[in-house]
DNA sequence: TCTATTTACGAGTATATGCACCTATTATCT
DNA sequence: AGATAATAGGTGCATATACTCGTAAATAGA
């Protein structure tokens, strides 16, 4: 019984999908999933993800840094960044200490932490390498810049 | 003991860092959770995610279609997209469904699927001319087509 | 046709992400 | 000082993501 007069089929036009295609939401995730593979492959051997590699890179730049403040310079909500700091502490490479004001929470990279970049750091080299040179360094450093006036953008609002 | 002699601490230099704030990997995910959080707002009061949004309009561009097929197309994990239907089938806008060949399953877009996406389309066209506004219609088109570029490279490896 | 291989999928496990709600501690106000 | 407000974190819940391993079905090869 298609087509029966009473139906109250949505009406979207086709050219609504062509235009979703587009979202910034769905292309910055699937970029993000891709390349996020790319970097976790390339550190896999030594038993790190990307993600964790940013991890250890942030607390070695700002260590010692409350988990909160950390989470503000990263982008993320307070509540992720305390459990991704989980497997690196389960792991010896970040330890999060009681603060002063004993609300807080400190992050420190450890000594083994601080091998584990070193041990990391030319994987992320080449990873890093490669999607420049897969792009193109003109538009790789133009897509950077284009990120991170997104971002600037984003958090001004 | 520090500074024993044998101590064999990671000579990381402080400019490593500065590089790896530029990492490809840590911009994408970081810009990727700023904008996904925007979509989610602009879409909570509908109880959508801006991930479910693009599962209704992918569904809605390719059903029916192979789950395999759509995780391809969407540059997702099989996997990934079978269990986040899942959500979409209880709330009843996805119907999956076993194919001829029996192995597949069938992704459908229900009636109801393609009302929430009528729905939902105005507030994901908002959301997405706010953040083209705040970037610069100009910034932003090339922010995508570089991102696409992007994604074509990694996918030819 | 029977076997080996390929294909499509699901479940288990682990991490990543953020919201709502709660507790503990500090700072502020009267 | 005592009451109130603000701040830092944690837990529970739900979704997002992908790898490994296992199963069922279809296909290719002998």
């Amino acid at each position: 019984m298609k087509g029966k007069i009473k139906d109250p089929k949505p009406q979207i036009d086709l050219k609504a999908f062509a235009e979703c295609g587009q979202c910034t939401c769905f292309n910055l995730r699937k970029a993000s999933r891709i390349v996020t593979q790319y970097f976790d492959d390339s550190m896999r051997s030594i038993g790190l993800r990307g993600t964790q590699f940013t991890l250890l890179a942030s607390a070695f730049a700002y260590s010692p840094i409350t988990v909160t403040h950390m989470a503000e310079i990263m982008v993320t909500d307070r509540t992720t960044l305390g459990r991704n700091l989980r497997p690196m502490e389960k792991s010896g490479f970040i330890k999060v200490e009681l603060g002063d004001d004993r609300r807080t929470r400190i992050v420190k990279l450890t000594d083994a932490g601080k091998e584990k970049l070193q041990e990391a750091y030319p994987l992320w080299k080449k990873a890093q390498q490669d999607v420049k040179m897969k792009m193109g360094s003109q538009n790789w450093s133009s897509m950077i810049s284009k990120i991170s006036n997104l971002i600037d953008q984003m958090q001004g609002s």
